[in-house]
DNA sequence: GGAGTCTGTCATGCA
DNA sequence: TATGCATGACAGACT
């Protein structure tokens, strides 16, 4: 449903039905006059027909998209899930807020619709603003929002390096590409001799990171089967019966 | 802030 | 000689 998920082509259009058949919902809630969705539909292009006619100027809209990130602007006043608002919850940028750009020679109906489509659904259907911090042309998703909780203890800095020094391959694909692949990427001449260095390097990392999780896990496994070997040796004496118990007969 | 835990890294030995 | 695996020790990040 989000900008850095989706193509264009669809987006509107998929958006759209949503947005017909909700407002359909509504319409039988109320008992007010309900609408086929195709005809809703149609008198929607007919209204964005109408309202196109309507062209804003460049003034406005860098008023509108002040009042977007504004605290205590129009929609700075919904407030989304969470308890977040929308000043605190997104962070419009020149380059994230391309659609809204796109309507600087564009209608006002377009900047109304893009609001709709990308702020208020996410709002009405309880989902959470997308983040993601490498995309060149998503809604930034900030305080509050839920997040993927970082594992525990220490941390590999193997996969920055590989970026950083603009290896081919990831540190994941050089620890776990054969033996083979290996040496055609080191047969690479376009690579440094630091770079191969740092190629093997994290390889050998990679591989012993591996190593030391089974040994952690054998490790524990041994620790459990000798607990479980003492603690069968510690029958309650009540348990144990004596040797009259045993041989009454004797 | 300190203790406990988890996990990555290094060194070393062996195959 | 290069490589992988196993393991102990240590350190950093987290609970």
């Amino acid at each position: 449903l989000y900008p850095s998920e989706f193509h264009f082509s669809y987006f509107f259009f998929d958006l759209e039905l949503i947005d017909v058949l909700w407002r359909n919902d509504i319409a039988a809630e109320k008992g007010a006059r309900q609408l086929q969705p195709a005809d809703q539909y149609e008198l929607d292009l007919q209204l964005l027909t109408e309202k196109s006619i309507h062209a804003v100027s460049s003034e406005d809209l860098a008023e509108l998209l002040e009042d977007v990130s504004k605290e205590g602007g129009q929609l700075d006043r919904l407030t989304c899930v969470n308890n977040v608002s929308l000043s605190e919850g997104i962070v419009f940028t020149a380059q994230n807020s391309w659609m809204l750009i796109h309507t600087i020679d564009g209608h006002i109906w377009w900047y109304s619709f893009f609001v709709w489509c990308t702020l208020l659904i996410p709002l009405v259907l309880n989902i959470p603003f997308a983040s993601r911090s490498n995309g060149d042309n998503a809604i930034t998703a900030t305080a509050g929002l839920p997040s993927v909780p970082r594992r525990r203890g220490r941390q590999s800095k193997d996969e920055q390096l590989a970026a950083a020094n603009r290896l081919p391959l990831s540190a994941r694909e050089i620890s776990e590409m054969t033996l083979g692949e290996l040496h055609k990427v080191l047969k690479n001449e376009s690579l440094t001799e630091h770079q191969k260095q740092l190629i093997r390097k994290i390889r050998r990392r990679g591989k012993n990171k591996v190593a030391a999780r089974t040994c952690r896990e054998r490790r524990g496994e041994r620790q459990r089967s000798t607990n479980a070997v003492e603690t069968s040796w510690n029958v309650p004496v009540s348990a144990v019966l004596s040797l009259d118990q045993l041989v009454p007969t004797l």
